[in-house]
DNA sequence: CAGTATCCTGACGGATACTG
DNA sequence: CAGTATCCGTCAGGATACTG
């Protein structure tokens, strides 16, 4: 059962980057975290989520739709009502991706931590490079 | 204790997705991948990654090793050899990202049917404006 | 309200040449 | 061997204007 799991690699990893295009662009994530919630209206993912543009609000959108992750249902009333929801197939991938997120709560400190380091240790490198000079 | 996972927003994404970023980009999942297994040298790792150039190589061990998830070891002989490992930090992002591939070998076919169903109906609307015109 | 359409910029990353 | 330096094309994504 391990087997399979410590197999991934190079040809694991280009379906694996398909999904992670997906879920790291800029926006994705913040849409997927939000209808995780609740289904919600364009304008109101686009009040929700500071700083997106409305073209990047649909692009996002299309993106998930097209891979199933999200449901987008018109409602025929003037003026326009289309909300989205979450797929069930959306749901487990928001369930998969919680993992790194606590991951993420869970070592930023040490990343914080490490870049710290490094920067301080080049930083020092470029000190002593001048006095060598 | 799942209160603060479920919490995951706004906030969280912006730490999220800078990990998201890092590990997203075209070759650092594969070099994790691949040093997940065991150490490396520059060139192996350049063999090893199909595609990948010089340039950008040494950019994204950069990038890993300044985040604290991989080490460089330089061994003083000529000519110079240079050893790329995973730190422990890395090792337990490794894990992380598991789910984030079984997930993806699990439902990679439900993707490939949404988006195929998503241009077929796509395509159809398309056929059907025309015969309106 | 919920989108298209169009234009434009900057950063990501490839190619190439050079170096300790 | 393991890089750095430089130039350059591409394209994701922002700003803006328009529409059913």
């Amino acid at each position: 059962m391990d087997d399979e799991i410590l197999q991934w690699d190079t040809r694991a990893d280009c379906e694996v980057r398909q999904i992670l295009d997906r879920i790291a662009d800029k926006w994705s994530l913040l849409v997927i975290a939000l209808l995780e919630r609740r289904t919600m209206r364009f304008t109101e993912l686009r009040r929700e989520i500071d700083g997106v543009s409305q073209r990047m609000l649909t692009v996002t959108l299309r993106q998930l739709e097209r891979d199933g992750l999200v449901d987008r249902t018109v409602h025929p009333v003037v003026p326009p009502r289309v909300e989205y929801t979450l797929t069930p197939l959306g749901a487990t991938l928001h369930e998969a991706i919680k993992s790194l997120v606590v991951w993420t709560e869970t070592h930023q400190n040490d990343i914080a931590a490490a870049r710290y380091a490094y920067d301080d240790k080049v930083e020092a490198e470029r000190e002593a490079a001048r006095g060598q000079g």
